[in-house]
DNA sequence: TTACCTCCCGACTTTTCGAATCTAGATAAA
DNA sequence: TTTATCTAGATTCGAAAAGTCGGGAGGTAA
């Protein structure tokens, strides 16, 4: 369904969002994601984030990246959406020629904005409140 | 999203659904179909669609394919997750080490929720409905 | 019985695309 | 200037999807 683009994504973010009063480097961000992420394709990602203005950076020594916005601003659908392109719109005809073709793409955009519904009703902040619930439970 | 092996498979459904009456040959749902799912591949998908029980066949002379059901009684979802399975089941941790895992993996579980809801809503008989809503328009 | 029509099915090739890696360059702070 | 950091592309690799092929087997009707 998503690629592990728009799950390295995630991934990364949410460790910036741990941390949104400061800068992290590359080594902290791996560190953070438990070395779950490959170090060339987390730059890759980043950089797409911060060409989207979700991310900012801050180069030379103590520089990294860190979120643009504070975490309950940003939708889990900016994510997604922008690192899976494909899984937002599926069928892009210009026009329908034959009615079987109409009806099954308008299957797969009630499909499509179900998705979309559902990512767009999710914030960073969510899903940090729910991790820190994990975390919560396993530390009682 | 989804692969060509479910848009195949309800274009070929859809074809059996308007002529519920009889069985069609191969030849009868290439037409149907009007020439965009190759032979072969709708040979493939037809078995399977035959062995989940959601097609039945008849060999020999007028034989061919034909729904075993009323298309009211088949939901798209049954047609969709029986080809494309893996658009089902995202992420089949066994269980969730860490928490950031958690957390990405209930998004994509609501993600996949959703889908499941919006293709379980839907029969082939609705289709059929929207359809001949398309071609009135078209005749008036 | 037999000839023909239809589905049946596994193995194969080609193509596509995501994942990961590599290499080189640009920028800014110390 | 040096060093740590970000920027950016090209390239390789592998898996899975898409599509193909050829023979086989069962059924019908004349």
């Amino acid at each position: 369904m998503f690629t592990m683009r728009s799950e390295y994504a995630l991934r990364i973010v949410l460790v910036l969002a741990k941390n949104c009063d400061r800068y992290l480097s590359m080594s902290e961000i791996l560190e953070g994601v438990k070395r779950s992420v490959p170090r060339e394709f987390a730059e890759k990602i980043l950089n797409i984030l911060k060409r989207a203005g979700i991310v900012k950076t801050q180069r030379g020594r103590q520089g990294g990246y860190a979120l643009s916005k504070p975490p309950g601003e940003i939708r889990v659908s900016e994510i997604v959406f922008l690192l899976d392109r494909k899984s937002r719109v599926f069928y892009e005809f210009p026009d329908c020629p034959e009615e079987l073709d109409c009806v099954i793409r308008n299957l797969w955009k009630r499909v499509e904005e179900s998705i979309e519904k559902t990512l767009d009703s999710i914030t960073l902040a969510d899903m940090l409140e729910e991790q820190e619930k994990f975390t919560r439970k396993k530390c009682v």
